[in-house]
DNA sequence: TCGAAGCAAGAGCACTGCTCTCGTTTCTGG
DNA sequence: CCAGAAACGAGAGCAGTGCTCTTGCTTCGA
């Protein structure tokens, strides 16, 4: 079925939906996840509190589709910037998706926190949020991927006692690549938020102040750290 | 003045006080920080909800002070984890630094999504957080310190541009390392986190299973990227 | 066309943080 | 020692929250 001309009620179901979404993102760059209030929203929609409800069966539910559409405009900013430095090397790629992850979670602070700060009470993301969250990750290992194709990666070091995990990371992840590479990335991966976290949390207040070239330098070291880059 | 012996209404006061924030951990553990409710702890403490407004002013205040206590319970655990450690070599402690750290998140994790996780709402950490939240830190700014007065600090490389940034963040922090060496050290403080916070706020779930050795080898590359380490 | 399903509205419940008032207890300075 | 000041606990109350239930109206599909 197509998704335009279908009932007209179906139509409007869309459209109230996304304006809900919408007002609630609104309210969410305003104020933060907690203060997020589906009365207000109802309210700035100009509609009661209880018909919300028909689009969203909770407010949970409201903040899980928030959350996944966080992590797809997320990960299309990512995919957005590693398709523009297609043409560059490999750290030049891994550097702009890093960058462009950052920039994104600068100008969008608590989207980010959203779905990278601390889980909110009792929720637990659904399933549902996996594709839209793998979405970043998928961008590295194919940086990574295309590098070790090419002649371009080297094999950083591993612990022998990590060697299991190293080998089921790389059979469920990337299977062309040589474990200790997947080992390294998923680190880097990690490392990359806790970067990004510490500048958007504030706990590099009064620590580090100019911080785009201390992100680059890190983010360069972090490329280095999986294999990527010149041999010094 | 003596801490004890001092009016018997003071010393109620101190003791409620404590009571109070008991009890506000306690829910904290149990339900998270969102869902902390002065209503709820009064209740459970005997009181009238408005009678808890005379120890904190409000429900942030409460908050702050969890986030202070929470911030030296970390550090002091750290700090013990590196006394216990006196002995061994600077890799040696810096891990068990790391892992104590580690351990104190999975067995704190809704204190530890309080300091280290999305800030509340439109809260924003005083400047009396700043002492408690800096002893991690500084526990691994000395043992930076001790292996460069020994012989066993490497110095990493570090970007042109980053050179101001990094004479100046070590002037801040410890004048007496190389800037190449502080730069690094804060990156690798940050990412710490990242490692931590992912492991969690559930990112590894379904990627990372192995989670020790894991942890321990990304901290093991992690000394390495600091100048720590046996050079191979 | 007619019953079913979807929908908006309103009232209401139990809860929240916070304020204000009021009587009581404790402390303190003259 | 004792009067005024300060601290305190209790209670009522306000404005707000998420969520439920009922009541009519509209749209849809067989």
């Amino acid at each position: 079925m197509s998704s335009t001309a279908r009932g007209a009620r179906a139509r409007a179901r869309t459209e109230i939906t996304a304006a809900i979404k919408d007002e609630a993102r609104r309210q969410l760059a305003d104020e933060g996840a907690a203060r997020l209030s589906l009365r207000a929203v109802a309210r700035e929609l100009g509609m009661v509190s209880s018909a919300l409800y028909r689009y969203f069966p909770s407010r949970d539910d409201l903040l899980t589709a928030l959350i996944i559409d966080a992590y797809d405009s997320l990960g299309e900013t990512a995919e957005a910037a590693h398709a523009a430095a297609a043409d560059a090397g490999a750290v030049r790629r891994w550097s702009a998706v890093c960058e462009a992850v950052r920039t994104w979670a600068l100008g969008h602070p608590h989207e980010y926190a959203l779905i990278y700060g601390s889980p909110v009470p009792g929720y637990v993301a659904p399933k549902t949020t996996v594709p839209a969250a793998s979405r970043v990750g998928l961008v590295l290992i194919g940086i990574l991927r295309d590098a070790h194709q090419g002649p371009g990666l080297a094999v950083p070091p591993l612990a022998p006692e990590l060697r299991p995990e190293a080998d089921r990371m790389t059979a469920d992840l990337a299977p062309d690549l040589p474990p200790e590479t997947v080992a390294a990335l998923v680190a880097a991966w990690a490392q990359l938020y806790g970067l990004i976290g510490f500048e958007l949390f504030g706990q590099f207040k009064g620590v580090v102040e100019d911080r785009d070239p201390f992100f680059r330098h890190a983010v360069d070291r972090l490329a280095h750290g999986v294999g990527l880059g010149d041999p010094r």
